[in-house]
DNA sequence: TACCAGGAGAGCG
DNA sequence: CGCTCTCATGGT
């Protein structure tokens, strides 16, 4: 059980910037490493329940890193801009967290994202997951569940293997971008120590990794809060909120987007994701 | 059915 | 540079 405050677990959970949970029974279930996990949103807390099962005096620090439950949520709004879009976003779903979420899992799942909808992302990686990843101890009665496949474990496929996991043109991304995580042309975890754009500019030399999947990976799994993927939510979201004349071109917004948002631009980011994502459908957020 | 999806990379002028 | 085309698949 974790006490929290102004956390929103089913915009957390189901923003899209994981691909792993699923909305069951009035909870979400998923994996974090090699652990099932279910969670539940209760008034000021969150229930927790873990497989193998764990007593509740070990220590959950991993999973509260997951989560994010100690970010300081009330100051990092309140660098927020305070224009009329960002307040619409945060009040469309307050409590939303930027998940910290494993590297290689991180990386592998968004070059696995491009233009894909969210759904076929999550079948691919569930396919990918029950394909090539180990399987994990589960409570009675749950449907099977597998860790993410590493590296080394992908690096191993052949092409035609990754494709029958209905990822296309992006099997070969995926095979390359593992074979170099191995064979060291990469070092996932040194990227933590560097600034931004050294860390971009190095996920950038990975094929099927450009400026927007490197964005999304230095935010959702290495926490740089100023990382700012544009993808067409977000251009449609910059265009129609802050540019509605004319149509501002991507360099000129990723320009904007650099300076304007201030120091959690991020997440800032992932506000405006959601609520472009679902202004238009409020029910929906459960099963996408 | 037609359109589009959390893009990247190659080819072209 | 900056623009266009292709890549594979399936949801809506």
């Amino acid at each position: 059980m974790f006490q929290v405050q102004n956390y929103d677990l089913a915009a957390t959970l189901g923003c899209g910037q994981a691909f792993r949970w699923d909305w069951i029974d009035g909870g979400w279930e998923g994996i974090v490493g090699s652990r099932w996990i279910r969670l539940q949103q209760g008034q000021d807390n969150l229930s927790v329940e873990i497989s193998p099962k764990t007593n509740a005096t070990q220590d959950l620090g991993w999973l509260r890193d997951y989560l994010q439950i100690d970010v300081d949520f009330e100051f990092m709004i309140s660098t927020f801009p305070n224009d009329e879009p960002m307040r619409q976003s945060v009040a469309a779903c307050r409590g939303l967290r930027l998940l910290k979420q494993e590297p290689w899992e991180c990386l592998a799942s968004f070059i696995l994202s491009s233009t894909k909808q969210i759904v076929q992302i999550r079948q691919i990686i569930a396919q990918l997951c029950e394909t090539f990843g180990e399987p994990l101890p589960i409570p009675k009665g749950r449907k099977p569940a597998f860790s993410f496949p590493t590296a080394e474990r992908i690096a191993a496929c052949t092409e035609a293997e990754l494709r029958a996991c209905k990822m296309g043109f992006r099997a070969p991304y995926l095979l390359g971008s593992a074979q170099k995580v191995v064979n060291g042309e990469i070092h996932l975890q040194k990227l933590h120590e560097l600034p931004l754009e050294q860390a971009r500019a190095e996920l950038i030399t990975l094929p099927g990794v450009g400026r927007k999947i490197a964005d999304c990976v230095l935010l959702f799994g290495y926490g740089f809060p100023q990382a700012f993927p544009i993808d067409v939510w977000v251009l449609k979201a910059l265009r129609q909120l802050y540019f509605p004349k004319r149509t501002v071109k991507l360099k000129r917004l990723v320009k904007f987007s650099e300076t304007y948002f201030g120091p959690y631009s991020g997440c800032a980011q992932q506000y405006l994701f959601h609520y472009m994502r679902t202004k238009n459908k409020p029910a929906a957020l459960s099963e996408k």
